[in-house]
DNA sequence: GTCAAAACTGACGAAATGGTCAATTATGAT
DNA sequence: ATCATAATTGACCATTTCGTCAGTTTTGAC
């Protein structure tokens, strides 16, 4: 039969083509998270996936591709990290402390994905020609961040007040884990977090509730 | 008399060189902040500077020269803003309050300078083999984060504590003007500033309470 | 085993980038 | 006006990087 032997080919090939597809990806994870994505080389991407510098561009057009899939399956990932909890938290603190909690385990579990989700040129770049497709995955994550937190406000509350709150969230954990990584050994930054959360959550919530 | 002459040459000579020196500065900042640092060539800074290549390899001796000197003189200007106030604040939720109020009006006025100081390469690349002149400014800053806070704490408070704080001061400042450029426009930013801030300042007061 | 289709390779040319240096220009002392 | 010194220039070469493509290998249907 045409139609199965064909589809049976197609299958075969296909995992074989997501293996190494995925090999190219874990590579040039790696290489932008030591490198920059700008100073990363399609080279040291192959290289260090063990791949010839062709089989690159049989799946994605240009370096600028795989970084733009890697920001979007990053952020999907924190998504996912933010969206997981056993018991939905009662209150808006319990919310926020989650929220706070997730992006840790994120930061601290997928070390990869956050240095190359917090790497200034993705988060700052405004006037680049591909950023529309680069800003659109982290709009999504401030929208997830509003999305959970909404149940918990009056429907009444200025919609611009909750996109600050998103902000607060997602620029206190980047910004103190990125000077906390400077400044600090690993379990120094450990010990520092849940006091700082803590009191943190404490303040957003007063900030609210004016 | 042969040392004034020469001394009157060195001078003018001098000065000549600084401008283009200066120039050349001015240039290399403008492309980092467009670009990011890894992807801004020699030539789009001399084009910018509108100098001649050979220019720049006089003046520095290669971009990563440039660089250092660069973030060097930010983080000098950002430590300016900082120690900068007209009656010494009172109270450590003053400080405080000064130190954001620093910041913010550094990211506003300084675009740049903040755009440059923020690029994720910048922050968080430690295993660079230029890393360590680079990764000196940011301590400096840090400590003098730590130095202005210090008279309003106990001598007996943990110093690891303070550092915590500074991490929490910078990392707040600059990842939340980061969110929040990518989520709104220029005048909310503006409005969110204060209330927030104030927020913040009270969560780190209690912080050190305890 | 044979064959075709798909995946993979790495040598290659084109283009970009880094850094040099002989030639040019500006400066100022005489 | 002339000269020496310092600053500037941009053509030039070496190296790197990109992206391609003719050829090789793998896969699996027959």
């Amino acid at each position: 039969m045409i139609a199965r032997s064909s589809k049976t080919v197609q299958n075969r090939m296909q995992k074989r083509a997501k293996r190494t597809r995925k090999k190219l990806k874990k590579a040039a994870l790696d290489v932008f998270s030591e490198k920059s994505v700008d100073a990363a080389t399609v080279e040291d991407i192959t290289e260090k996936a063990d791949l010839g510098k062709g089989t690159l561009y049989q799946h994605f057009a240009d370096k600028e591709e795989i970084v733009v899939t890697l920001v979007d399956e990053a952020v999907e990932h924190l998504i996912e990290c933010l969206r997981a909890y056993d018991d939905p938290p009662e209150a808006l603190e319990d919310m926020l402390e989650h929220l706070l909690d997730a992006h840790y385990k994120f930061s601290i579990d997928s070390r990869e994905e956050f240095l190359l989700l917090f790497q200034g040129k993705l988060l700052l770049r405004l006037e680049s020609e591909t950023m529309d497709e680069l800003e659109e995955p982290y709009l999504r994550y401030l929208q997830q961040i509003e999305l959970q937190l909404s149940p918990y406000l009056s429907p009444r509350i200025d919609p611009l007040k909750i996109r600050r709150l998103a902000c607060a969230v997602a620029g206190f954990v980047f910004g103190f884990f990125s000077f906390a990584m400077i400044g600090m050994n690993e379990d120094e930054v450990d010990t520092s977090v849940k006091p700082l959360r803590r009191v943190f959550v404490q303040s957003l919530c007063t900030f609210l509730g004016r």
